[in-house]
DNA sequence: GCCCGGCTCCCCCGCACGGGGGAGACGATC
DNA sequence: GATCGTCTCCCCCGTGCGGGGGAGCCGGGC
């Protein structure tokens, strides 16, 4: 079910935006495994194109002009013999579409506005035979407004907390796993006050210890993983 | 935002076949961990005995007459403060009602021919909190094997790790925010034995402390957000 | 002028943590 | 029967961590 050897991954776009093609096709063809061998601009166009390209997976935009994502999923899946996985784009969190796609036989979907790494990593996740709901993308349509998205206690912690600026980059280097000592060489200070700073922060988030609070920083989406 | 140490994890069935709740109930009340403290037989029934009996877990079934899982999970969530975390069982593959109860808010899904032990993991992982896409059930569903999706180093990490089944809930409970001590308690096992078990799993990630083990636990997508 | 908050650094102190050992019980495998 | 891995528990030991203090410096606000 692993097609380990199979480079390059093909990859159709379909968004009525040209912009939006551009990007990911920057995104896609800046890795030496994916390559992206189409863009069309509607669903319409989209069975010419499988029949024609042969792609491994098709990008595709749920909100279309002529036939949107949900009728084009629909579409190659009945008529097409072998078909691509496809993943379907939103730009909206919550979008309702999304779960039409899915039941429609997408295999997977994302935020138009995720990072690189993340739209590269479903790419692959796809084409490798892989089916699932990517846990970020979830997040973020589950996710809420303004800067911190997630565990809505975690979010009031951290905005509750009212962390200083040099609170906010000792929490964040915490969040990759430095000690004190490394944290003070980074910020080049006194480990007494990485120390200090730490003490700070994990009253104001009301954390035991650093583990707690680096684990409020990835609910809070303070930090993020990726 | 840390849930400590909370011992029996309580559970409300919901389905309207005796059978399958007879089922659900002999193979959850085998576990020390786990404690059923009500039925229902349909989606009705389910707001006041959350009221009343404030459930950690509510495993229900998505087709009921009545009130189907759904409805009664949206009921749930929006009638409920703190509500359970509500796990949907389905007789089929690809129940379309899944993607339903999931846009409702449910936390997870089980199949019901799926094996005791997954039925016991799964509402261990959503009392913890665990997101409901990662997990054997979603596995299960999608029938592939299953992958872990997000930094491929930390990816990489994890799988290479190898961790064992203990080795594994020990990592959940410590990217909950626990020490090795609540971890004993929760696991009903000594302190030294859970030292063991950290030691061991650090090693294998080449973690050098909990907080980087936590780390890789996200960034790799082992644990989710929210 | 004064005061306050943030950043810096220092002390002492207790303890949970993690490393390095070892060992017995059990089940699966050979 | 012997072997292996897992889970369980024990020892010692060093140290990073976090709590509780205090203190000097600086900038902005009253």
């Amino acid at each position: 079910m692993i097609y380990a050897g199979r480079m390059p991954v093909t990859v159709l776009l379909v968004d009525d935006e040209p912009l939006v093609r551009a990007g990911l096709r920057a995104v896609l063809e800046a890795q030496p495994d994916i390559e992206v061998v189409g863009e069309a601009a509607d669903g319409a166009a989209v069975i010419p194109l499988v029949r024609q390209l042969r792609p491994d997976v098709v990008a595709m935009d749920v909100r279309m002009p002529l036939l949107d994502g949900i009728e084009a999923t629909r579409a190659v899946l009945r008529t097409v013999a072998d078909p691509p996985k496809i993943v379907v784009i939103t730009t909206f969190e919550n979008d309702e579409y999304v779960y039409e796609a899915l039941r429609a036989g997408a295999d997977g979907f994302l935020l138009k506005r995720a990072r690189p790494a993340e739209i590269v990593h479903a790419v692959r996740l796809v084409a490798e035979g892989e089916s699932l709901l990517f846990p970020a993308a979830v997040r973020e349509l589950a996710g809420a407004h303004g800067r911190l998205r997630g565990n809505p206690d975690a979010v009031a912690a951290l905005e509750r907390a009212a962390l200083t600026g040099r609170e906010e980059e000792v929490l964040r280097l915490m969040a990759r796993g430095l000690s004190n000592a490394e944290i003070a060489a980074r910020l080049v200070v006194g480990t007494e006050t990485v120390k200090s700073h730490v003490s700070s922060l994990l009253a104001k988030l009301g954390a035991r210890d650093r583990t707690q609070a680096v684990i409020t920083a990835y609910e809070s989406g303070f930090v993020a993983p990726g």
